[in-house]
DNA sequence: CGAATGATGGTCT
DNA sequence: GACCATCATTCGT
C-alpha cells in the first residue's frame, strides 16, 4: 500500500457526481486513539444530490438539526444513524449552503485489518471482505461515530488520502441507485 | 446460494 | 406515529 498526498479543498467544491467515481481507489485513513492505524481503499460510494432533484437525499427536505453537517464546508464528514442502530458516514461536497454529499459504502480493508475486524466483533478467520462491505459495518470498522460529525479529512484523526501516483487505476462503474426508491432520473449515482 | 425479517431509536410530520 | 441512505440471522431451495 502506497499512500499519496491528501486530497485540496478545491477537490471537494466541485459537483458530488463529479466527485464520486474520484473517490474510488483513494485511501480513508483512521489514527486511533491509542496510535493504531486503520486503513482502507474506497471501493464503493454514492452521491446524494444538494440540488433539489434527488428525493433519497437527506438534504432534500432542507436544513435540519441532524443534516447541518451535509450543508457545512465541503471536506469534512457528516455522520448520522441509521435504523437506530448503525452509523454511516460522508463526505460533504460542493460548496457550503449547497447539501451535497457522498456517502462512503464500502472499502478494502489494507492496513490494521486484525483492528477492524476486532471492532466488527467478527471471528478472527471472517474474510476481509466482510470488514468494511456496507456503510455500516464501514464505520464500525474504522471506528466513526456521530463524534465525527463536521470533522476535517485533512488533517487528524480521519483523513482522505490520494492513491500513491503510479498505483494502478481502479476500474469504476457507476450504476443505478439500490436499497432506497430510485433516482427518478436514473442517474448513475452509485460508484 | 437467496429471500425474509426483527432489531432499534432518532427524526420529522 | 411513520419512516428509514442497514445488518445479522434465520429459513427455504
Amino acid at each position: 500500500m502506497r499512500l499519496g498526498r491528501t486530497f485540496s479543498r478545491a477537490f471537494f467544491d466541485r459537483p458530488c457526481l463529479a466527485i464520486a467515481p474520484e473517490l474510488i481507489g483513494a485511501y480513508l485513513v483512521r489514527r486511533l486513539a491509542d496510535g493504531t492505524e486503520l486503513v482502507g481503499r474506497i471501493v464503493e460510494v454514492e452521491a446524494y444530490l444538494g440540488d433539489g432533484s434527488d428525493p433519497g437525499s437527506h438534504s432534500h427536505r432542507g436544513l435540519t438539526a441532524r443534516n447541518r453537517a451535509m450543508f457545512g464546508p465541503s471536506g469534512r464528514l457528516y455522520v448520522y444513524r441509521s435504523y437506530g442502530i448503525h452509523t454511516c458516514a460522508n463526505i460533504v461536497c460542493e460548496p457550503e449552503g449547497h447539501g451535497a454529499a457522498v456517502l462512503l459504502r464500502a472499502l478494502e480493508p489494507t492496513a490494521g485489518v486484525e483492528r477492524m475486524r476486532a471492532l466488527r466483533k467478527l471471528a478472527c478467520d471472517a474474510g476481509d471482505r466482510e470488514i468494511a462491505s456496507g456503510p455500516g459495518k464501514l464505520a464500525r470498522a474504522l471506528d466513526l461515530h456521530m463524534g465525527h460529525c463536521g470533522a476535517g479529512l485533512f488533517r487528524g484523526a480521519i483523513q482522505l488520502r490520494r492513491a500513491a501516483v503510479g498505483d494502478a487505476r481502479p476500474d469504476v462503474t457507476c450504476s443505478r441507485r439500490i436499497g432506497l426508491s430510485p433516482d427518478p432520473a436514473d442517474r448513475r449515482l452509485r460508484c
